[in-house]
DNA sequence: TAAATTAAATGTCAGTTTTACATTTATTAT
DNA sequence: ATAATAAATGTAAAACTGACATTTAATTTA
């Protein structure tokens, strides 16, 4: 058959959000860009897409590259297409977002990028359009976290109930009542307690709990309504 | 400079999910599709991004080229690029969904393109991937419209209590009371009572509500829990 | 012009959820 | 044994939700 010859073709890229909490502070992966323009700024991890690859497997790929790891949590943002974004050449990018769990990955990046992770909400001036790129993916991961129980992808299979509350204070930058928050959050019925303490951060010990993959499609919905005003936090 | 002179170069395109409300049903705009391959089939109105194009920009065009109407509501729903979405090339899609109100806009279709209004709960098959896209566009709006006040662009400026509810229940196929409803709508603070009535549908005749722009920002969480539970109707 | 008809508007009560707030408990260190 | 530390837990008032039936405004018909 024949081509829509009369049409322009552009570059593709993807360009990853890479997010990941240690337990204590949310950390956004940021790469020292190697090329030019903007050589030697701090840039997301992104790449071309390839002949013969969707757009989610070329964000897999590149995370692949750079973080040595596979299978994790990743969803599409958004696109982006201003003609002058990228100076060189007009390129669409499609944004991914990833949740990492930094305290099990201790993961070696990649020595061929100079990667670092930063605060995210202390990170370095951003080249192109991703600083924007940033905003929205912290944005969406609010909303959605307000509905949906991702956050769990930024933590270790046993978590305490003071490490999730922390993640949820860093996501939604503010503080909870925690006999509030437990209660909130063990009515959902997604949590299963351990029979175990975690011991480092206190002499009392706080149990360990795990995702109750039995219940957890049934309560999907329940973690709606977690937080009072998502909006109002945006 | 130098250009990214390895990388392969694609076809983008947008596609548009165009949904209107008639004050009773929710309707789709198709297009049959004037080219090959699958020429005569049902279609997304869609096109080419151009040169010098933005992504939105681009959807706006493709919405003004078969409707004729400008500034409404749309924005972008995902980007699909499976190397096999379109048989002839392969094609980058970004899908955009637009709200429109069917009352207002007898919009004189261009006729250029056989387009046709179908009722969304039952439209004929569509080419290539577009019946994912207008599912996705289906799950968003129910998703957005339970935490935003999106569905009031489906709406003429005015529009009375019961074709608002009409208007939910078309969106959530399911029925609400209407004592709970109204009870729910007037507490967001959003809608500000008209001294005027309409009287087509009934004897005693409905009073028309507005949007408060005053109070739209402030109040625009307060329609948040809405929807009692937005996920078990996706 | 009174009565019937139609759809809109409105109220209540019980059950549940939310919020605000302080004490007790388990463990380790002194 | 006592002190120190952080985890775990309870309660009561207020707000919200869900289920449910009656009243009201206007038109049509007898």
């Amino acid at each position: 058959m024949n081509k829509y010859s009369k049409q322009t073709r552009f570059l593709i890229a993807v360009d990853c959000i890479i997010l990941g909490f240690d337990g204590a502070e949310l950390k956004i992966l940021l790469i020292k860009r190697g090329l030019e323009p903007e050589q030697g700024k701090w840039s997301l991890m992104g790449g071309f897409v390839q002949p013969n690859e969707g757009l989610d497997e070329a964000a897999n790929r590149v995370l692949l590259q750079l973080t040595g790891l596979d299978k994790v949590y990743m969803e599409q943002l958004h696109s982006f297409g201003e003609p002058g974004r990228d100076p060189i050449e007009r390129t669409i990018s499609v944004a991914y977002f990833t949740l990492l769990d930094l305290t099990k990955y201790k993961t070696q990046l990649s020595q061929e990028f100079e990667a670092e992770w930063f605060l995210l909400k202390k990170h370095p001036k951003l080249i192109f359009d991703h600083e924007q790129m940033v905003q929205l993916a912290k944005s969406k991961l609010r909303y959605k976290a307000s509905l949906h129980p991702i956050l769990f992808e930024l933590l270790a299979d046993k978590f305490t109930l003071p490490q999730l509350q922390s993640l949820f204070e860093e996501v939604y930058e503010t503080a909870f009542d925690k006999r509030n928050f437990s209660r909130k959050i063990m009515s959902t019925g997604l949590l299963l307690k351990l029979n175990e303490k975690e011991k480092e951060s206190s002499k009392k010990g706080a149990y360990y709990y795990k995702l109750d993959k039995k219940h957890y499609k049934a309560n999907f919905h329940n973690i709606l309504r977690f937080i009072p005003n998502p909006n109002e936090l945006l």
